[in-house]
DNA sequence: AATAGTTGTGTATTAAGAACACAAAGGAGT
DNA sequence: ACTCCTTTGTGTTCTTAATACACAACTATT
């Protein structure tokens, strides 16, 4: 038996302005960036916890994963300190004004982190790209009003190669419904139409719908 | 922080007579059946802290992943505890003679368990599943001398559904070689040829091989 | 010698994935 | 209003992978 402190650690993933983002704090003074943490009490479980983090955020976990446990004996100097890390997505939306210094970071271009976050961070991207490929997650990224282009440029990030757009739309229209409308952020040629997810729920993983 | 403690879990697979199977442990005057595990000390991770449940059963791990942390506040009623569950496979001839009483449970087929240990072992198998799909994986618990109507029984259970047996040859013919004998072991019919595993470390999932 | 049980083998059909080029819509500059 | 640039939208062919399917060979048993 060892006394010792249980850390729970989230990443909170979004997209944003075309590119996937993770969100990092910065605490006052502190010139690196930490993740969303939290020390797990005695009356809870660990995935209460991570709830609570959410809850600080003001927004319900649509999805909340488990990563990893990091337990290096030194990975905290002063006191023995298992971390345990978990993963959720939200659309940006979710996020209100908050009274602590946050920002959406691109998951290619992470800052300099406090501690082993970096680690940690790391480890929750490459979870999360799998979760992306699921179809349920990826409707809480793309609520409605998103472009076929859009997604496509997901696919190419968390696939790293790119796709041709006429396999891909071959692949996607079935899933997808025009709103009628057009992408109204000009992107510097013809506006994409906009589209939203069909209400069937696909729990297929869309590795086998695209690749 | 709080006063807890960490309990290390491993799910020992391997196979034996054509079942996937699991290892499990009775103690001394108890009913029900319990999976090898272990106390987190101060001085070790909880890598480490599997590595050393390895040890006790004098095997070197060919494989260590972790499956899930399990933190209800009420699983242990005397104290917090708090349960890392670790996987690994192995050949079946690593078993020793050991002075303690241990048994392969087919993993359909799990006995009664002691406090939540039969949900530790659920999540694992599924784990376990998706980890043997991975050809390397496979080699551990196929070292040589295998038939393919046996690794084809394998992939039925695993996938939960019947494979051609002609079909099912054609995409793993090219990844085995013939070692010259035949199955000595009779199954009361045409006796199988033994097969081993091409040398080349493939590290493509058999998903896209077989399915 | 006949039977029962299991392994070994090839081809034809179907479905999925990959490769590929040009027209249409809008913005910016002249 | 015209030209140029950038991005979106659209079908067909070719190639590869997946599926479906039937009979002969080998061994043990009776």
């Amino acid at each position: 038996m060892i006394e010792c402190q249980i850390e729970v650690f989230l990443n909170i993933f979004t997209m944003d302005k075309d590119k996937l983002k993770i969100l990092l704090l910065k605490k006052d003074g502190s010139s690196n960036w930490r993740l969303p943490s939290r020390l797990l009490k005695v009356d809870e479980s660990l995935e209460a916890s991570a709830g609570k983090i959410c809850n600080k955020f003001m927004f319900k976990p649509n999805i909340l994963k488990e990563c990893h446990t990091f337990s290096s004996v030194n990975r905290n100097k002063e006191r023995r300190t298992i971390a345990v890390s978990y993963m959720t997505i939200i659309n940006k939306y979710s996020l209100k004004k908050y009274d602590f210094e946050y920002e959406l970071f691109d998951i290619d271009d992470i800052p300099k982190m406090a501690f082993d976050h970096g680690d940690i961070i790391k480890n929750a991207i490459a979870r999360f790209k799998k979760e992306l490929l699921n179809f349920e997650n990826l409707k809480i990224i793309f609520p409605a009003d998103f472009t076929l282009p859009e997604l496509q440029k997901v696919y190419e990030e968390v696939l790293d190669e790119e796709i041709d757009r006429r396999n891909f739309r071959k692949k996607f229209l079935p899933l997808v419904v025009e709103t009628g409308e057009k992408n109204e952020i000009m992107t510097g040629g013809r506006p994409a139409k906009l589209y939203r997810f069909i209400d069937k729920d696909l729990d297929r993983n869309l590795f086998n719908v695209i690749k």
